[in-house]
DNA sequence: ATCCTCAAATTGGTACGACCATTGAACCAG
DNA sequence: CTGGTTCAATGGTCGTACCAATTTGAGGAT
């Protein structure tokens, strides 16, 4: 998916987290199924040929992923992740591009379209001054990069993100960061084509003029109208490329 | 499904578990505030009077919470939770009643209510026979336990997990997973008082019917009252409680 | 004094090894 | 068959040592 520069080396030098994304890959590809146990920490150990330590701290993200449920004595069960498993694991998904279907996209992007029109509406309210003089400052350098778009993606990011923070709401604060990565992975792919920035930035400033009116149907509506945009152009930039890889 | 008496056995906390625990807390009521750095391991696990290995553990998870940010050599910088914290940390949060102000909560609320009415809506259209019979089932369930308030707080979140699993959309899965426990803190607090019970079981009836028959508006609708008078019926408890414990 | 260099101190990462605590299955006495 | 015991498997914890990356600061060159 490398489309861009993707400076993100993204390389886990650490072998507990080299650890961690084997053993998500091979959960998530059916190598163990729910209901499965993983194998014993001294034996994966050895697998690996590393010290259990480093097994034990890959397992105890695995934990925080809700894949395994580790007992002492037993072993570690695996769990169904669309069970069990929580938001977090987007992320391992979108580090494996042929786990990333179409459907999967498609809920993501509806997420995101819930979330965020109602984020628009509720900033246009609550935005503070120092809010909106951010969101100008994230403007004035969308302004500046038109042709870079791999800058122009990491700011579209930055002010969605600010639109929440605008939002006041904590809870959806938390949520976006938890999906981070995967939003700039697709946010990336989407900008890669150089040709949607003006369609984009036209409605930033809009949207942006909205909030700052302190109208919050209209922000709403042009938020609904960039989100849809978004989804249509980039889904047909992906089926035209085979995968989005 | 879980009918029984919710005999949580109360769980041995691991030692990583619980310093987990206290760093957590530590850093959300602000002894470690953002930018600075957690004490460094060895220090760490002398103050608790544990192995580092234990501490290290526990900062993993951290990690995974996206509060801390650890480097070899440097140290494991604090991150502002606002930013880089994730939905997880909700789970924390409702473990320390002393966080949860009433702004969280309805934060969370108007989260669900996003969620949850969307769901409803595309759970008319998706769901298959199978999972409108597990609906029924949680619907009769429901019936059977009209005065146990647990039991019944437990049948509902089930019953609206199955209308997310119907909704087919993986990602609110994973992101009501994510809140699971945060969730049944709540919903506990809600049906304590057993006088809702007919009130929100009529609703499900009601909902499920409108599933059964397809009519996804109305199921958006139903959902709508329900979570709507969810929020006013627990707000205005926990006002008269003082807190929400 | 200012800057650069490089060695030492700091701190997280990994390793080997040992023993404890819990679980579950095999086994045995009744 | 029942109930308890034993024991192997497996995760939890501990001690210690050393490696690797980063920061710090002393000492020297300019």
């Amino acid at each position: 998916m490398d489309f861009l520069g993707k400076i993100e080396p993204l390389k886990p030098q650490r072998i507990s987290d080299e650890i961690l994304n084997i053993l998500v890959e091979e959960i998530l590809t059916g190598k163990f199924s729910s209901g499965d146990k993983l194998p014993p920490e001294r034996m994966l150990a050895e697998k690996f040929g590393v010290h259990r330590n480093s097994v034990r701290e890959a397992i105890k993200k695995l934990e925080m992923l809700g894949l395994v449920e580790v007992k002492q004595g037993n072993g570690s069960l695996i769990k169904a992740i669309d069970k069990e498993g929580n938001i977090l694991l987007l992320g391992y998904i979108f580090e494996h591009p042929e786990f990333v279907t179409l459907k999967i996209l498609k809920d993501l992007l509806r997420f995101r379209y819930l979330l965020e029109t109602d984020a628009a509406e509720q900033a246009a309210t609550m935005r503070s001054e120092k809010e909106l003089v951010l969101l100008n400052e994230i403007l004035y350098q969308e302004e500046r990069n038109f042709s870079n778009s791999p800058i122009f993606s990491q700011l579209d990011y930055e002010l969605h993100q600010q639109i929440i923070t605008a939002s006041k709401n904590v809870v959806l604060q938390l949520v976006i960061n938890s999906i981070k990565n995967t939003y700039l992975t697709f946010s990336g792919i989407f900008f890669s084509e150089v040709e949607v920035i003006p369609f984009v930035y036209e409605r930033h400033v809009r949207l942006i003029d909205a909030i700052k009116e302190k109208n919050g149907k209209l922000a709403r509506k042009i938020m609904e109208e960039l989100l849809i945009h978004g989804e249509e152009h980039l889904l047909k930039k992906l089926q035209k490329g085979g995968s989005y890889e």
